[in-house]
DNA sequence: CGCGACCGTCCGCATTTCGTAAGGTTCGGA
DNA sequence: TCCGAACCTTACGAAATGCGGACGGTCGCG
């Protein structure tokens, strides 16, 4: 079996959550959120402080990467201000590993930091360990009711005409993922990489996987009504 | 005296914070305590266990600075002491950085600790980190009423069917913090980290005390209805 | 100093999950 | 009608997951 390049993030966690990445030199922008995407978060980008604490109160993100040489207002001053209204973490990017810079960071307020320059992994990883064990300051996900199919996040519930349906992860992941999308076809690939977080595998693990859901959610799961094969494209939730 | 140079607590935030600091040594407590009213915390102290554990019943502090040595009743009992009745946070002195100690200071129910001699800029900071985090946890706590249970958190007792339930310490902070959380799945690692405050650690712990809970909730603790498994994921309490 | 409560850890077992493969079926164009 | 590609169905088995039981260490209390 084949693995994507990052580790993919952990089951039950696959939820789209968002990370502001603030950052000036393109080249490290383009790598960490090239590496955070792949591991199947929603990245937004700042490349100076005041664009980074405008989303922050505008976009609300679950977590920030803040580097500590900005151009403009310094990172930990960025990151002082976020923290006077907010509770987000934050990951601070420091030059050197100097003491000194560490415990600026502390007394910022920041959560966690990493020596420039530093392993695009060990960055997903941080993000991962942070938001595995936040609780609170995550924002919960908005419940979504279509057609007969009511979703709830945070508990991890699906319903169909008020029934809870019995899932599995990878079932709840993708109806969850086509309820967000719906009248909407994907390709296996598409659904192998917004679900799975794969850049490649055997595709017939969707097939099964959507063979399995429709059992689950189809009148007559051998004339599927609601989740729909689109000959030569993919599939497709109807409601 | 020097005045420390570390970052005044932010308006309206921190302040009236209240710290208890338990420390025998003049010096020590002098310096301490100084360093902490600087950075704009209310600091209250206590030169022996047994003020210790009377000043935390009878001024409930936000958060305790701990001696590990102290004449009469040794710091780790002190802590443990605390923890039977209590959830304020505690930052443990310990007199060398030997691993030994952390550890006994970590099972005594310590949040944090610090090698002595210690910098009193470190200690700020890390006073400053523990109160941000459980900023949420430390507001005043009220009383919760959920189907059939009653949390009383001041009190310490969770009813059920106005039943008091015999709960542990750990029985009880882990059904209340599901009590407030109703019907949202979490993971073995964020209940370990909301609960335990533990950052890494044996994720069974979770598992176990989850089902010495059942044992106390449920009418069939082998198929449960209230505290139920999310398979794959975690934990959720429905009512 | 023994007893029980508490709590973290570990082990064996049962169950569930899920990727993979193999063979059958359907679809669409010529 | 024929054919190949796309898709479906089923089954298998390794791995992951959860659970009960038990053990040992610590602490509080008589």
């Amino acid at each position: 079996m084949e693995y994507p390049a990052v580790a993919p993030a952990r089951r039950g966690e696959l939820s789209d959550r968002r990370v502001l990445v603030v950052e000036d030199d393109p080249t490290v922008l383009e790598v960490a959120s090239a590496y955070l995407e792949s591991a199947g978060y929603l990245v937004e980008v700042a490349t100076d402080g005041f664009a980074a604490l405008e989303a922050v109160a505008a976009r609300r993100p679950d977590l920030v990467v803040l580097d500590r040489m900005l151009p403009g207002i310094d990172g930990a001053e960025v990151c002082r201000r976020i923290r006077a209204s907010s509770t987000v973490p934050v990951i601070l990017l420091t030059a050197m590993s100097a003491t000194e810079d560490r415990i600026d960071g502390l007394e910022a307020g920041a959560d966690d930091y990493l020596a420039k320059p530093f392993s695009p992994r060990e960055l997903v990883l941080r993000v991962q360990s942070i938001l595995r064990r936040s609780v609170t300051e995550l924002t919960p996900e908005a419940a979504i009711e279509r057609g007969p199919f009511a979703l709830d996040p945070a508990a991890r519930i699906i319903r169909r005409d008020g029934r809870e349906l019995a899932l599995s992860v990878r079932e709840f992941d993708l109806l969850a993922f086509l309820l967000k999308h719906p009248r909407q076809a994907f390709s296996r690939e598409q659904l192998l990489h917004a679900v799975w977080h794969w850049d490649f595998g055997d595709l017939s693990t969707v097939t099964v996987t959507v063979r399995r859901v429709r059992e689950k959610i189809e009148d007559d799961p051998t004339s599927p009504t609601t989740l729909v094969t689109v000959w030569g494209v993919g599939y497709r939730l109807d409601l």
